[in-house]
RNA sequence: GGGGACGUGGUGCAGCCUGGUUAGCAUGCCGGUCUGUCACACCGGUGGUCGCGAGUUCGAGCCUCGUCGUCCCCGCCA
């Protein structure tokens, strides 16, 4: 075998006029009839290599057709001015081939390595040739990158990297477990982690006092773009700290990790609470790369004559400014009062040009109320607070996204704290926990009434609109944990039977700890600005949860399911 | 669970609204000409169960219904 001296991107002008041999797949072939040209690829580069008529390997040249594996061995030389190709890191060189073997011959590939086309489907089912793509290498080799530099400076920080099972116990609460069936234990299983969160904070009553680990989280969950079923998290926890030292060394990371691998200083994380964020951008993630920001008009004495608009004693009345454009029509806007009326909201816009307003509710409006600038529009809305405040949210960011004003290339990050402690499930009538119930409550809130009121030491990372991570300060004390389970309605029984191991190694001197987890995928996904999550997974499953070059989930032999004590229903 | 978009030679797309003769374009692939190309060029050729099933019709890639798959969204995802 022809074995490589170099990797490709080794080649340079000092090696002019030595021997050099390369191996790599064929990219490209440009046969001249008298001379044939051959991009080979590696996963370092490009470099051409010329077939002459008169060397022996012109005729084995001949045969090579795309994505071959090659091994060439040659003169590295410079090529000639005029033929110089200043697209390529090689295009000044290239090899004058004096031997080749072919090591791989390969099919007529389905899809085309070198150009950014194809449908997911065939992409996905041959995953291995995608993966040959360049913008797939070097997002996996960013994401590398990415977790090397994470375990430099959690390493530096004296955390410990354990790792913790897979094979564990379905938890309570949020999101569906993988369930895994016991052949030992007939009719028991296992459930996959939807994150280590129970291992972790054991780890810190064992005296770790600084864990982290990039750990696998599985959830059985519909998925979506930025959701998959199995997904990498950075988990972190820490004993003796409060909510401040916790997103200091995340905040930090994060900073460091900007740093390291996009050369972009962040700058320090700001922080924000829940409720300003839901009252100025009507989300928990809000996007910070533009303005946009909703203005809370409830209070003003002219909204009382704005006619369809005026508030009832219980709605509020909220506006967005958009900055002057020409994208924005009359329709679009009609458009955002229709879909207003399915939340129970009502929507009015107008433009302000010339010195007066037109639109829907242009009559009404003048702008000694209001100040805004020629060529601006204002969309005012009333209702329901919650459902205003999402509603308008999700307007602020679709305008923003019509009107192209969301800056490319931009990284707003920041945190959201005092997260509401538990939410409401209309569906089984009760409160759970809005983090998880771990979670340490604020305890001077504790005494509410209200559980909607009761804030949490519970926190999330957000960039771009994206939620990049959450974490909180965790409960440590049993008699706590056991009132919180109370109040989400986990029974005393439940609670033990499910919960027994964890709520006994409260009783053992469990330290004060606060942790937090970062999403690995999604965080690749901003910083290399890819679409999808499948883009910085190597080999990620589609929307429907399969895997189609494996052709899983699938069928199991009737053996494997007597193994296991299991019998499917139905004809299957 | 619900909504939407898409499915046509190996690949990417057009054709569907308004049903009618050999399903078109690009690229790939095969053959030929060509000694400085770089998405080489030029000439010739090859390649299609129009996702699958049913229906309407004299006739379906096109209309209808169902079904499967991919993608996006809602629910869901502590």
């Amino acid at each position: 075998m022809l074995k490589r001296t170099h990797r490709i991107h080794e080649l340079n002008n000092s090696l002019i006029g030595k021997e050099v041999i390369v191996n790599g797949w064929v990219d490209r072939i440009r046969n001249l009839g008298g001379i044939i040209f051959v991009w080979v690829r590696d996963r370092y580069g490009i470099v051409q290599v010329l077939f002459e008529p008169e060397s022996p390997t012109y005729e084995i040249a001949k045969k090579l057709s795309a994505e071959y594996v090659v091994g060439v061995k040659g003169i590295l030389r410079e090529r000639p001015r005029e033929a110089k190709n200043a697209d390529l890191a090689s295009g000044d060189l290239e090899i004058l081939a004096t031997d080749l073997e072919i090591l791989a011959e390969s099919k007529t590939p389905p899809i085309y390595i070198n150009r950014e086309e194809g449908n997911e489907d065939i992409r996905l089912k041959y995953r291995y040739l995608d993966l040959r793509r360049k913008s797939l290498q070097s997002n996996l080799i960013f994401r590398h990158k990415l977790m090397q530099k994470t375990r430099e400076y959690f390493n530096s920080l004296d955390f410990v990297e354990i790792e913790t099972p897979y094979l564990m116990k379905s938890t309570p609460e949020g999101a569906r477990n993988f369930i895994v069936p016991s052949r030992i234990k007939k009719g028991t299983f296992y459930a996959l982690p939807q994150s280590p969160q129970i291992f972790k904070q054991l780890l810190m009553i064992a005296g770790f006092d600084r864990y982290y680990q990039i750990a696998r989280c599985f959830r059985d969950e519909d998925l979506r773009a930025d959701r998959q079923p199995e997904f990498t998290q950075i988990d972190v926890e820490m004993s003796f700290v409060d909510q401040e030292d916790v997103q200091k060394v995340i905040g930090d990371l994060v900073k460091y990790l900007f740093k390291e691998t996009l050369g972009i200083d962040i700058g320090n994380v700001p922080s924000m609470k829940y409720s300003d964020a839901m009252e100025l951008y009507g989300s928990d993630k809000p996007d910070l790369r533009f303005g946009m920001e909703m203005k809370n008009l409830t209070d003003q004495i002219f909204v009382r004559n704005l006619g369809f608009l005026k508030p009832s004693e219980e709605e509020e009345v909220k506006m967005i400014v958009v900055p002057p454009n020409e994208v924005l029509s009359r329709k679009e806007l009609d458009g955002y009062a229709e879909s207003a009326k399915s939340f129970n909201l009502r929507l009015g816009w107008a433009k302000f040009s010339d010195g007066k307003f037109t639109g829907s509710i242009g009559k009404l409006l003048t702008n000694t109320d209001l100040g805004v600038k020629a060529g601006e529009s204002v969309l005012i809305c009333t209702g329901q607070q919650n459902n205003l405040n999402s509603f308008l949210g999700k307007v602020r960011i679709d305008i923003a996204n019509k009107i192209k004003i969301i800056p490319d290339r931009t990284f707003k990050v920041l945190w959201i704290n005092e997260f509401p402690m538990f939410e409401w499930n209309e569906e089984e009538k009760r409160f759970q926990a809005q983090h998880h119930p771990f979670t340490m409550p604020y305890l001077e809130d504790l005494a509410n009434e209200d559980l909607s009121k009761i804030r949490a030491h519970s926190y999330d990372l957000v960039i771009n609109g994206w939620e990049m991570g959450s974490g909180s300060v965790r409960i440590h004390t049993r008699s706590l944990q056991e009132k919180i389970f109370k109040l989400i309605g986990i029974s005393e029984e439940e609670a033990k039977r499910r919960f027994g191991f964890f709520l006994e190694a409260f009783e053992y001197g469990a330290p004060p700890h606060a942790g937090f987890a970062i999403g690995v995928d999604r965080l690749v996904s901003i910083m290399v600005g890819a679409p999808s999550l499948r883009e910085v997974i190597a080999f990620p499953k589609t929307t429907s949860g399969t895997d189609l070059m494996m052709d899983t989930p699938s069928e199991v032999t009737e053996e494997q399911l007597k193994e296991l004590g299991i019998r499917l229903e139905g004809n299957s």
